[in-house]
DNA sequence: CATAACGTTAACGTAAACGGGAAGGTTCGT
DNA sequence: ACGAACCTTCCCGTTTACGTTAACGTTATG
């Protein structure tokens, strides 16, 4: 009979360049993102190495999407994850209470960040797609004036923005 | 009977803390543009001062928007843009020449520019989209998680994410 | 238990995107 | 025609976001 069948699996840890391959980022970049607050890994190991859980493997892949896809700064996404210590705090208290009283604030407290968050991710994709709208608007306009001069018609004023893309 | 009725109205041209002011950038940040090619003023004063047109602007706000809104940097924006070479080559020839044809040509080579760039901002929303879903899947796993503890219910697993935001 | 492969901190280097003068020329209103 | 308020071209400084050794400790494997 195994001795450690009651055990929950600790779920794998995984170092640095493990990471790093995972989400498509390089090891010093997360150690420059430890550096500047925006993560602490879950555990180290017995000589100092940086261990990562999927938690962190998460936060990781959120913190590159809003790099890349989102365009915001580094500081940007500091402002917008959550203190790097109160969600180290959260994860200890998470894990270390079973009073469900305390864990609901916990949880409502990260409902409440994620919403903000989606506000600002909506409000970029809303000024994108104005820029994408803008664009059409050019578009349609160069395409008013090609049917133009297919007509043999000729406009008095050059076509705006024929040059300016 | 005034001398100029026949002139087709020249549409001002500004300077360059005017346009800076109008489309909200810094006059150091647009001579910067023009350093690394990103545009050239339609004009110079007698005493070299840069003058801006409308089409000038419209390409400022543009490059402005894809700096700010979409988050791409200036190298990306180059790529992006046609290369400023051929914008001021075809806005002379443009400007230049009556021949339909040749005016033709110039016109569906900016259609064909504007597709791609759109194109590209398409790719970028469709990120930020995903994104936001993600987030919204993050959020919903969450309030299930609430559900639980309110109802009593105490699933064995820390929520995934409930402290990685 | 040796050693290759990987990790650590610390420090310096760099490209991008400007900011901020200095030194001097231009424009414009009166 | 002259002063205030612009503009010009250098040119050096700064911040951000890492890259790149260097010098050294750790871990996995035969």
């Amino acid at each position: 009979m195994p001795t450690d069948t009651a055990i929950p699996a600790p779920a794998r840890l995984l170092k640095i360049t493990e990471v790093a391959t995972e989400v498509g980022l390089t090891a010093r970049s997360i150690r420059y993102y430890e550096e500047i607050g925006l993560l602490n890994p879950a555990a180290r190991s017995e000589g100092a190495y940086r261990l990562y859980d999927a938690d962190d493997v998460a936060r990781l892949r959120f913190i590159r999407g809003l790099r890349d896809d989102a365009g915001f700064s580094l500081a940007e996404i500091g402002r917008l994850l959550e203190d790097e210590e109160a969600r180290t705090r959260n994860r200890d208290r998470f894990q270390s209470t079973s009073d469900p009283d305390e864990r609901r604030g916990i949880v409502t407290d990260a409902l409440a960040r994620i919403d903000g968050q989606v506000e600002i991710l909506r409000a970029k994709e809303a000024r994108l797609r104005a820029m994408i709208e803008e664009a059409e608007s050019r578009r349609h306009h160069l395409e008013q004036h090609l049917a133009d001069l297919d007509a043999g018609r000729e406009p008095g004023h050059a076509p705006p923005g024929a040059s300016s893309t």
